[in-house]
DNA sequence: ACTTTTGTACTGACCGGTCAGTGCAAAGAT
DNA sequence: ATCTTTGCACTGACCGGTCAGTACAAAAGT
């Protein structure tokens, strides 16, 4: 079948899995019959329980931090903000158990993974922080912004708003929300 | 010794090992030594391990709901804002894991956490709402704001930085944090 | 051309430890 | 007299991880 492939199925399945559920309360066993696989072949594959979710974060987190790059390439620096923000609600939107996951994993703490988990976490905020540091380089942001602080701010404020909607009013709009998001980044909150 | 007294010193000891090491690693076993307490006296108690641990959720929620409503009442709209950013700051520096806990409960999308946790989710982000509803009827903030939208961006976003906090900067103390994330609310992103 | 070997991907029955939950008789508390 | 707690042995389901073996294709040997 090829191990790409096989690897792709189980993640789709652990990703789903533990979205519902969380990581601790979902057996590999699960995990297996939902990818139509054979319990061994996930072992074969990722070497255990915590190597199958190491791997999953990464996986998934690289491709998160790839569309945020794509969308910031090329483009001037408060442009690029914009875009970043509008490729995270994106991807949120396709992949929804992802992100719970992420959000609600990532934030456990104990665990050997919790490392690795951080320097995920680092991955795709740094992409943030990048733009954020572009935008002050090029005099677009005040020179004294904490780009560490203000990136972490604007990932995780994304990334709640961006679940609230598809949970609580999955019928607005991307651009609606997305247009939200970016008055309240703008300064927007006190008046025009 | 009395139920009472008993079900104190057992939920103290779960808290504490929750907050240690958190849920799924955490053993009936040990709770009930940590709390000086037989293992059946927990099951006398409280049933069965689930319902402990919604009974431990009920109780670190009504206490977060509480830190945030006191750190509201009786300030002039903007003012409270900055408490309740301030109180939920706070909270998480004193009760990290167990916050932690709440969240990732918060964000599942199945599993019998799922309607609590909402609640949970509604109830504290519910807190921020109201603020911003009475800034915006005192005049403080612009009158087209989407409260509700803007509420769960606030209440993320002060999640989001609070956890990298923790786990990243421990050695950055709360006034500076939360004076960041107050500078980044109220639109000094782009320059004095 | 043909066997044989080697490497890779996968399978699923099985094992051993863990842990929630039970049962019960005796002791304490109110 | 009744409710509550204790201590301890016990159960049994569950689950992560293992392992011997299958399938099969691509080299390597003859």
């Amino acid at each position: 079948m090829g191990r790409n492939a096989t690897r792709e199925k189980v993640f789709a399945a652990a990703i789903e899995l533990i979205a519902e559920s969380g990581l601790a309360a979902t057996t590999v066993d699960q995990i297996a019959e939902r990818a139509g696989v054979a319990k061994g072949t996930v072992f074969y594959n990722f070497g255990s329980k915590a190597g199958l979710f190491s791997a999953l974060l990464e996986y998934g987190v690289d491709r998160l931090a790839a569309a945020l790059r794509d969308a910031a390439s090329g483009r001037a620096p408060l442009d690029a903000l914009e875009a970043v923000v509008g490729a995270e609600l994106a991807f949120i939107g396709e992949h929804e158990s992802f992100a719970r996951l992420l959000i609600a994993e990532t934030w456990r703490s104990g665990g050997d993974w919790q490392r690795a988990a951080r320097l995920i976490r680092e991955r795709a905020i740094g992409v943030v922080a990048d733009v954020l540091r572009d935008a002050v380089a090029a005099g677009d942001l005040r020179a004294d912004l904490d780009t560490g602080t203000a990136a972490s701010a604007v990932f995780g404020m994304v990334l709640t708003v961006a679940l609230d909607w598809r949970t609580l009013q999955p019928g607005r709009s991307l651009g609606d929300v997305h247009a939200t998001l970016m008055d309240l980044l703008r300064g927007r909150l006190t008046g025009p």
